[in-house]
DNA sequence: GGCTAACCTTGACACAGATCAAGCGCGAAC
DNA sequence: GTTCGCGCTTGATCTGTGTCAAGGTTAGCC
């Protein structure tokens, strides 16, 4: 039963290189193991603003983001764009079992994933039954993530989107500064103003005047526009409308 | 690899009381699998309206819809609730590894589940490696669902929200009447207009508006307020902003 | 330095959908 | 039958966010 408890995050980076291992110190992953899979992973290096996988493509690998940031996107045929996903350091991309993609996949920083070839990766999978089991709870957590994001495009205002998805920075953003003493936190955004917007379902527009508006009200402070000031982090979750227990290093 | 391979939809009751079969039939469901499962099973039957689960509860099962319909919600503070999950005949619920339930499960019909106590369960997937492979199928497949389901939220219009939602009954409610012949089909609506709302993020009031304009248009036909006819489920796709792949039987 | 292009901000106005309000239709209980 | 209540429809009005437009800021490059 142990290696269904909640996964520990205190070491993300445990094993940066293994998916499996990703987001999680996961007791099982043997040695021979992580040699098997050694074996079948390589790296690929890409460009902020570069398309990885465009929806449709075949896709003959999965694997995890070493360093970057990558969104998913869904587009509709007249041009609207929504983000469904956003990649951080350690997230796992690809399904097991599928050829086609689903999203594109953009780098929005510059990026290196690491990757497995996916024949390979499947037969592993088939063979070693905590990698499906890993897998699982992984997707569980996302699919968790894409409901709680559901509430926000559905019935969050966009003062309240603009603070969800800066909480989430907080969350998860590894390169962020805490100084936990004073409930402040320091980051820069990794997403241009148009970037938020299709994450939220609102226009740049919008997004530009909120983040205005929480820095007229001291909820945030900005140095030039990518340079992020949380001087009391509680204020920010309220301002989000997030019922109070959603708070940072859960 | 032939575990993997996209799930066949063709006979999704093939077994209704397994959760790994649900919505697929899986070729590896051996029999004494089967056995197995069926000890630790049980059935429990609800009411239309009755809660199944609060947010926040312990849940001490698993199982899987065996008749009826029911939803999964968030609700904030002061009353704003998004549904974040339609839960149909062979649907899941429960995650494996974690106590607290994350939403309210709330039947919307009577229902009847089938529920397996959670320890045995999560042994049983402990021991047979397929049971988590196909879990995490079905997780990927409620995920993709999910994802769709933000760019409903996010960039649609109420009109094309309404339609998008008819699409999904057209698609997976198992009750509908089809006469493939004249690309037309019947079925009853499932969910009040405020459900609906929930689901859609809009108000009642907007989602009785927009149906009335899609009956005024001819895009479908209503008898009473649940039954509905779809003359040209094409028609209909088109006003959902889809891809035309998206249609029935895929 | 100055030029350029991307990114961002701000303003004025329009409109889709929310809100508030009234009343209808129909099944259930009596 | 009558009444009640819930679910639904429709109308009038309000408002948050989109749209269109102009101009500012910054980093990179000559």
């Amino acid at each position: 039963m142990n290696m269904l408890k909640e996964p520990s995050l205190s070491n993300p980076h445990d094993c940066v290189d293994c998916p499996i291992r990703h987001r999680a110190v996961c007791a099982r992953c043997e040695t021979d193991e992580l040699e098997a899979l050694e074996q079948i992973k390589y790296y690929r290096s890409f460009q902020a603003g570069q398309t990885l996988i465009w929806s449709g493509d075949q896709m003959d690998f999965v694997g995890s983001v070493v360093s970057g940031i990558a969104t998913l996107t869904q587009t509709m045929e007249d041009g609207r764009t929504q983000m469904v996903g956003l990649l951080l350091p350690s997230d796992f991309v690809g399904r097991p079992g599928r050829d086609g993609a689903a999203y594109d996949v953009v780098a929005t920083t510059d990026l290196v994933m690491c990757c497995f070839r996916k024949k390979p990766f499947e037969r592993m999978m088939m063979e070693t039954p905590h990698i499906a089991q890993r897998l699982l709870e992984m997707t569980l957590d996302e699919l968790d993530a894409a409901r709680e994001w559901m509430l926000v495009l559905g019935r969050k205002t966009a003062r309240e989107k603009i603070a969800s998805l800066l909480s989430i920075f907080a969350r998860r953003d590894a390169s962020l500064k805490v100084d936990v003493s004073k409930d402040t936190l320091v980051f820069d955004l990794p997403l241009t103003r148009e970037a938020m917007a299709d994450y939220l379902g609102l226009t740049l527009e919008t997004v530009s005047r909120q983040i205005s508006a929480l820095k007229k009200d001291g909820v945030i402070h900005l140095e030039g526009k990518r340079h992020v000031t949380i001087p009391n982090l509680s204020r920010l979750l309220e301002e989000a409308g997030d019922d109070a227990d959603g708070g940072i290093m859960v």
